[in-house]
This record gives structure tokens, C-alpha cells and sequence, in this order.
DNA sequence: CGACTTTGACCGGCGC
DNA sequence: GCGCCGGTCAAAGTCG
């Protein structure tokens, strides 16, 4: 065995640009927020891909553990997951994409953007999680960033917010309370949200 | 028996 | 140059 650094990745097949792992200029990155119940402890979520747990850190940004999936559907699939509790809301859960799948979906049955129906396929029966009768509906918000310019403009907005602590909690309350309405209209709003005042939404950016 | 989750340790990068 | 932090890997244990 090779006790010491058996992770040297000694130029597998990824050389071209393995250079930088820290410019996620090339790796996609999208954003999820995924409410759960408070009282579940186990930092999955569900999207309907096959997600293999690797790893749980505790940053010093957030007192709630970080934890890192990769996707066990394909071991070639380079897409990177992070899944931590928000530090202001341990109900919600935001779940950070590295990178593309580059395959099908194992079951393509949900997908989430589905607030009102509760299509949750549990492929598996891995939930440590209480009956789903008194979770609240799954909302799902993806946004990716393309180049950054989009990005930018939101982490400004964001800074100004972010100054006032109060901005981001009421907006904080008000997704929550959007969520909790869990009312036909919140889907609409959403979508409307999410094509047009994206900036509002991409508070979530800065959590 | 196989697959998945969990925990600890190690390494690399960045900042001071 | 040293210390700190984030990220990843590997081995062991548990559950289905």
C-alpha cells in the first residue's frame, strides 16, 4: 500500500486544465436551495441522481457540517456536490453543483421545480428522515452562472444587502413564507422570479 | 455479500 | 516560513 498521499492523481487522463481546480470558470456551478425538515440530520438531497457521500467537513463559515457527494451513477461523472445547512435557516439546504453530468438520469421521474406535487421517488430507502407527512414541499431554485456576469451583478446587489442583516432576513422570511404558501401561484411567482428579478433570488448566492 | 455511510488523517493552497 | 482551512481519500462499520 501507499501509505502516504495515495491521492498524488498522478496525470490520470485530466491534464488539459487539472492545472486549476480552483478556477470554477470551467466547471459549471448552479446553486440549490432545498427545504428539509429541521430534524433531519442527514445532509441529502435528493435530485434524482445517485449521489456517493465522500466526505463531511465543518467549516468556519458555518457551524453545521459541509458535506461532498460525488455521483456514484457514473464513476466517470465529474460532477461535484456540496450539500450545507444554511447558517441562518437549518431548514433549508443548499446544495452547491460542480460541473455537468455528462449521462442519463437514473430516474428521471423528478427533477423538482414541482413544489405541489410531492414526486418524490425514493429510488432508495436510505431516508433516516421522519414520514414526509409534515415536510414541507421540496422547492428547488437552480441558478447557474454562466460567465459571471449574472453572478456579479447579484453579489453586488448582495453586498448591499448583505451589509444589513435584516435585508437578507426578510427575505429570508419572505421564501420561506413564499415556500410555506405552497400555493399554485408560488410556482408562477417563482418562474417569474427567476426570469426577471433574478437578482432577488440570487441572494442565495451569498448564503 | 455488496453497497453505502461515517470518521479520521493527509495534502495542497492561501494568507499573514 | 508557518499556520489555518478547505477538500479528498482510504479504511472500517453498518444495513439491506
Amino acid at each position: 500500500m501507499i501509505g502516504f498521499s495515495g491521492r498524488a492523481e498522478s496525470s490520470s487522463s485530466d491534464e488539459e486544465s487539472s492545472k486549476r481546480p480552483k478556477e470554477s470558470n470551467k466547471a459549471k456551478i448552479s446553486r440549490a436551495c432545498v427545504r428539509t425538515s429541521p430534524s433531519d440530520n442527514s445532509l441529502i438531497v435528493r435530485d434524482g441522481y445517485q449521489w456517493r457521500k465522500y466526505g463531511q467537513k465543518v467549516t468556519r463559515d458555518n457551524p453545521s457540517p459541509r458535506a461532498y457527494f460525488k455521483c456514484s451513477f457514473a464513476p466517470t461523472c465529474p460532477v461535484k456536490k456540496k450539500v450545507q445547512r444554511s447558517a441562518e435557516d437549518p431548514s433549508i439546504l443548499v446544495a452547491t453543483y460542480e460541473g455537468e453530468h455528462n449521462h442519463a438520469h437514473p430516474s428521471p421521474a423528478e427533477l423538482s421545480l414541482s413544489p405541489n406535487s410531492n414526486t418524490i421517488a425514493t429510488p432508495r430507502s436510505s431516508a433516516p428522515s421522519p414520514p414526509k407527512s409534515s415536510i414541507t414541499p421540496t422547492v428547488t431554485l437552480e441558478l447557474m452562472q454562466p460567465a459571471g456576469t449574472l453572478a456579479m451583478a447579484a453579489e453586488d446587489q448582495t453586498k448591499k444587502a448583505g451589509d444589513s442583516p435584516a435585508a437578507i432576513q426578510q427575505i429570508l422570511v419572505q421564501q420561506m413564507a413564499a415556500s410555506l404558501t405552497r400555493d399554485p401561484n408560488f410556482t408562477a411567482a417563482l418562474a417569474a422570479a427567476i426570469s426577471g428579478r433574478v437578482v432577488d433570488q440570487t441572494r442565495i448566492e451569498k448564503w
